[in-house]
DNA sequence: GCGGTGCCGGTACCT
DNA sequence: ACAGGTACCGGCACCGCG
């Protein structure tokens, strides 16, 4: 591989990017993995970021040119200027690039520059330099990089190999993971007085794990400063290419950075021989390293509703009987030398899973890192807005659009998708017909694009008109976001096929499974990006369109239906529920297909299914004998489990062919037994966000009454936690009988608050539609409390 | 002073 | 901190009421 004046070919997965001032230079530093797992620096000292000043003329471009090359002096730091071309919102301009040493002072010129006449915008100055430097090489995080450098004599001490680029570099078609160490840790500290604070709560335990089976734990005795350094040196030691955690960014590294801040200690943990920091979306990067916090993947999966560690694992079936430990209990443990013992296995309990649900994610967290372009460790951080927008700045880049800034706007709300008043009742043998990814098609179909946009008129032939709105969207060229969308189906179909070719359950078949995934969720997401205040590219009307559009999809399909006499119980967006007559849901099928160039096909089949009079809630029987729920508080997260399980009976005894009667039966005896106490206290817990600042709070709610009886006993709450509370038999209005799960027994609980608030309604809102009231629920039933409960259960399919 | 009513804040769901 | 559409709870202000 050696060539002359000892340039060197580097194959290395790219695994963090990071930058430095060195001697007022820019240094990228790109981190990596080399095809023996060693870990890899790449450095490029020729790279300068740039921004750009928008023109509708040439000449125009050129002045402002003359007059940065003639006043030097005001712009010092501009290293280069020249006149492009490219498209901005599909218009063609010319644009002034100038590369500049210092970022900061990019804006700052791009600001004043912006005040000289005829510049319309100036944009690009608000992509990070890092960023840049990606786009501008082409290169991509979580996928293997070629580039040619010397090696370098200032390699840092943690790492195999170090080179300095002296000639290309560029991203290979290769995507494979090679195999990378992972660590996984989680943290414990110790505060008699609610919350721990890093300020001042010591750390006592930590846990870790290793890919490579190791598992240590670090315990303070007396000494705190030892443990932190000795994870520290841990983690040097192992040298480990991603760190996960669990609430890591949020808890574990700010206590860890904290705590070393208190002491006076260097958390020296990164590969450069620094300490870990915040950066962007609030995560905290570590150099050379890819520290991804698992929570915040499994934030965005609807279920488990409560993301505790305990609940994912159980949830996702990697584990079974978790050992759990309350916050509120780690004083009593610690102090405890039986209970000390218990607190150890539960938080390497806790490491081990942590990196079990690291083995879950990781193909997908990398994955969506090369499908996006952010580096893995703030591919997890970001939200989905911004996981969008950095697929299409990249999408952008290749097909010579300039890249808006992101700005403050303000916000123009539009109609959305239609919902159907549905047939109330139960219905025997009902077809769902769904289309196939309908806004991402109608996009696709209609050019539906930021850059393909005619706001008014729109009277060119070559136009798609938006029936009832002024808009219009050009036919030709293609807008970038179906060329999005295009690719995204490409790639979904090249998925799919390759898939076909490896072994089902094998490592490549799920790291395939992983690709399809984030694929999807990034084609799904286009719409409501679109319409996204924070977007680069937001304009509402390609949402609007994209909406407006798909709701005469669905009136058109409505219409099809009639013709047929097809009987119609339910819509929503884009589905239809009717009755299965084969032949018609056939013909149905083609009518649609023909008359609207989409799919329409049938996505399931109930066997029955019951509908209220509200919209967005039913539950079905399918007909494989499964019962889904949708909508109704058995999938609520905010309904405590008992009133939840009852409903969820309920529904399955009435899909069941049962007699109401003696669903009606069943609730009785649930109702008897919670008049006796006789219920598993987790059962009666509440769960609700908090979804603001306390302080914020207009209203006097049971979980914000909750959550200050916390705080006043110095339990820190953060906007996103989830409070758990019960309602006691405490006087007053709810909130004041709401108390925290914690600091309550079932000898407490209001048991009338939970047979009027929480079972009876759930129940009510099936059973009422057969007749069955609420006196009949709640009167006294002594003949039924011999009775047991198991009888009127089924087992469970 | 009290129950009924309607509005609004709040939360979580559906597509 | 991707969209709009929807249900429903509890608090609260207001109303009428000998």
């Amino acid at each position: 591989m050696e060539g002359d004046h000892g340039m060197t070919v580097i194959l290395f997965y790219l695994l963090d990017i990071g930058h430095s001032l060195v001697e007022g230079k820019l240094e990228i530093r790109l981190w990596g993995v080399d095809p023996n797992g060693n870990s890899i620096l790449v450095r490029d000292r020729t790279f300068a970021p740039w921004f750009h000043l928008v023109f509708r003329n040439a000449s125009d471009a050129q002045n402002v040119l003359d007059f940065i090359r003639t006043s030097k002096a005001e712009f010092p730091k501009i290293l280069s200027t020249c006149v492009v071309t490219g498209k901005f919102f599909g218009a063609q301009v010319t644009a002034l690039k100038a590369t500049c040493q210092d970022q900061e002072l990019a804006t700052t010129y791009a600001e004043s520059l912006r005040k000289l006449p005829r510049v319309v915008d100036h944009i690009e100055d608000d992509i990070r330099p890092v960023d840049q430097y990606l786009l501008e090489k082409g290169l991509t995080p979580c996928a293997w990089i070629e580039a040619e450098g010397e090696k370098d004599s200032e390699k840092p001490a943690s790492v195999r190999e170090s080179y300095l680029l002296t000639g290309t570099i560029r991203c290979t078609e290769e995507s494979k993971r090679p195999r990378l160490r992972v660590l996984s840790f989680t943290t414990l500290s110790f505060e008699e007085k609610g919350s721990p604070k890093p300020d001042r709560s010591p750390l006592i335990l930590i846990s870790a794990q290793t890919s490579e089976g190791r598992s240590v734990q670090f315990e303070a005795e007396k000494e705190e400063a030892a443990i932190v350094l000795a994870f520290a040196e841990f983690i040097r030691e192992f040298d480990p290419d991603v760190i996960v955690g669990y609430q890591a960014n949020s808890v574990d590294w700010p206590f860890l950075m904290g705590r070393a801040k208190a002491l006076g200690l260097r958390l020296n943990a990164d590969r450069m021989g620094g300490e870990p920091h915040p950066s962007v979306h609030g995560h905290i990067s570590i150099a050379g390293r890819a520290n991804l916090d698992l929570f915040e993947i499994v934030q965005d999966q609807a279920e488990p509703k409560v993301k505790t560690l305990q609940n994912v694992t159980e949830y996702l079936g990697i584990a079974k009987g978790t050992m759990r430990i309350e916050d509120t209990e780690v004083v009593e443990y610690w102090k405890n030398s039986e209970k000390k013992r218990k607190l150890r296995e539960y938080l390497a309990q806790n490491a081990e899973l942590i990196l079990r649900l690291s083995e879950v994610f990781l193909d997908y967290a990398t994955q969506l890192s090369s499908l996006t372009g952010l580096p893995l460790d703030q591919v997890a951080s970001a939200s989905m807005g911004f996981k969008v927008d950095s697929y299409l700045v990249r999408e952008a880049r290749r097909l010579g659009e300039l890249i808006p800034r992101r700005v403050d706007r303000p916000y123009y709300p539009y109609r959305g998708g239609l919902v159907l008043t549905p047939k109330p009742g139960l219905h025997e043998n009902i077809a769902v017909l769904d289309f196939t990814s309908m806004y991402p098609n109608l996009m696709l179909l209609y050019n539906i694009s930021p850059d393909t946009l005619i706001r008014t008129g729109g009277a060119e032939a070559e136009a798609f008109r938006v029936p009832g709105l002024t808009y219009a969207f050009r036919k030709a060229p293609q807008g970038m976001y179906a060329a999005a969308l295009e690719n995204l189906l490409t790639e979904r179909n090249k998925i799919k096929h390759e898939m076909n070719s490896v072994r089902h359950g094998s490592t490549e078949f799920r790291a395939l499974e992983a690709r399809e995934k984030a694929v999807k969720t990034i084609a799904n997401a286009m719409y409501g990006y679109a319409g996204w205040i924070g977007a680069r590219w937001y304009v509402k009307e390609v949402a609007e369109s994209t909406a407006t559009l798909g709701r005469r999809a669905i009136e058109t399909a409505l219409d099809a239906a009639n013709k047929l006499q097809l009987e119609l119980i339910y819509g929503d967006t884009d589905s239809i529920f009717v009755k299965n007559d084969v032949e018609k849901v056939a013909k149905l099928i083609t009518t649609i297909s023909e008359m609207l160039r989409m799919e329409i096909r049938v996505d399931k089949v109930y066997r029955r299914v019951l509908f209220t009079e509200a919209k967005k809630r039913y539950a079905g029987l399918r007909e494989d004998g499964t019962i889904e729920v949708t909508g109704l508080e058995a999938v609520r997260g905010d309904w405590s489990e008992i009133a939840k399980n009852v409903q969820e009976r309920v529904v399955g005894m009435i899909l069941r062919g049962e007699d109401a009667k003696k669903a009606a039966e069943y609730v009785k005896i649930v109702i008897d037994s919670i008049r006796k106490r006789r219920v598993a206290y987790p059962e009666l817990v509440i769960w609700k966000t908090l979804t603001k600042p306390l302080e914020e709070y207009e209203v006097r709610a049971p979980h914000v009454e909750a959550a200050r009886q916390l705080m006043d006993e110095d339990w820190r709450l953060t906007l996103g936690d989830r409070i758990g509370y019960v309602i006691t038999n405490a006087p007053g209005k709810l909130h004041q009988k709401a108390r925290p799960y914690v600091k309550a027994t079932i000898n407490d609980i209001d048991v009338e608050y939970y047979v009027t608030g929480q079972v009876v309604p759930a129940a009510l809102r099936i059973l009422e539609m057969f007749g069955i009231g609420e006196d009949e629920l709640t009167k006294q039933t002594a003949q039924w409390q011999d009775r047991r409960v198991s009888e009127f259960l089924e087992p469970k399919p």
